[in-house]
DNA sequence: TACATTTGTATCGTACACGATATAAACGCC
DNA sequence: GGCGTTTATATCGTGTACGATACAAATGTA
């Protein structure tokens, strides 16, 4: 067979990798979100607003890489659990500033075991710290690359 | 600020980037599947069946770690697309046989290029090839990880 | 051989992603 | 100050993901 047919071999290339490990570490994640009753993206946005508790809707998306037609969607169902608010800026009336409600902080101490668990999961498993901080740089590096080649 | 709330930032996490690194990916693959009509989620069913061109909805889903509740829907469209067609076993009714039609095998001619061209954009990073290595490597053993915590 | 259990798909509902498009506010420039 | 352009959200349509459930075929077992 030739070369060029086997690197089509799902083996062969980072994409699926990477598509699967993203969506498995989701499914780690799942159960202890559940108990806070959000999604994952819905988690990510949290975790965003937890750092700084007022930002436009474009700060989120900057941050986690999403646009307004999956943050508004998005927005309102964490606006209909009362975890965030959301008041048009008056300073420019087009942006819209997403601010944490009372529940929405207090939600923080209960997410803030998360990482822990999830890392202590992890803890007797075949990857070196080493190993392990290699990864995310290569990671990071490749998400440089990679945001700056689709634009 | 308590460590365990610093954990809570995006940075500090894995799940993020994984999360990013996986969409951008897929954004990359974007321009060249649509120059075949098919969207990426198909293109790894499609590199499934190129390497053997008659499966069960079930093989498909072990090799992508998907469902029939994924499968099947994205299956259809791909039979509407005439690229695949879809057959109960014989053998065992319950089983949906998958397999390439001529037009699908053919689009692997197509497909083939794809790789090259994706690997070529990333020819003049700053990820050496050990790095790259080094880096699919890590990534498989997390899969493998994952896939056990995940069930 | 009856029948409970397992297995392989399919269906349904919800929630992302994302390209395309709409819309109103803000900005730039003459 | 009028007006074309840019910017910030929102809306719409399509296509995944995935938990829950349905259902029929196959299997195991008394």
């Amino acid at each position: 067979m030739p070369d060029q047919l086997a690197k089509l071999y799902l083996e062969n290339q980072l994409c699926f990798p990477l598509y699967a490990a993203s969506r498995l570490t989701t499914k780690i994640y799942t159960p202890y979100l559940n108990e806070l009753d959000i999604t994952y993206p819905q988690y990510l946005v949290m975790m965003v607003l937890w750092q700084h508790p007022e930002q436009s809707v474009n700060d989120i998306g900057h941050k986690l890489l999403l646009e307004s037609n999956t943050l508004t969607p998005l927005l309102k169902r964490l606006e209909q659990k009362k975890l965030i608010k959301r008041t048009r800026s008056h300073k420019d009336e087009r942006s819209v500033l997403v601010s944490l409600t009372q529940e929405g902080l207090e939600l923080r101490e209960k997410a803030a075991v998360i990482p822990d668990q999830i890392m202590a999961s992890f803890q007797d498993e075949s990857i070196s710290p080493e190993e392990g901080i290699a990864f995310r740089e290569t990671l990071k590096k490749l998400m440089g690359i990679l945001r700056e080649k689709s634009q």
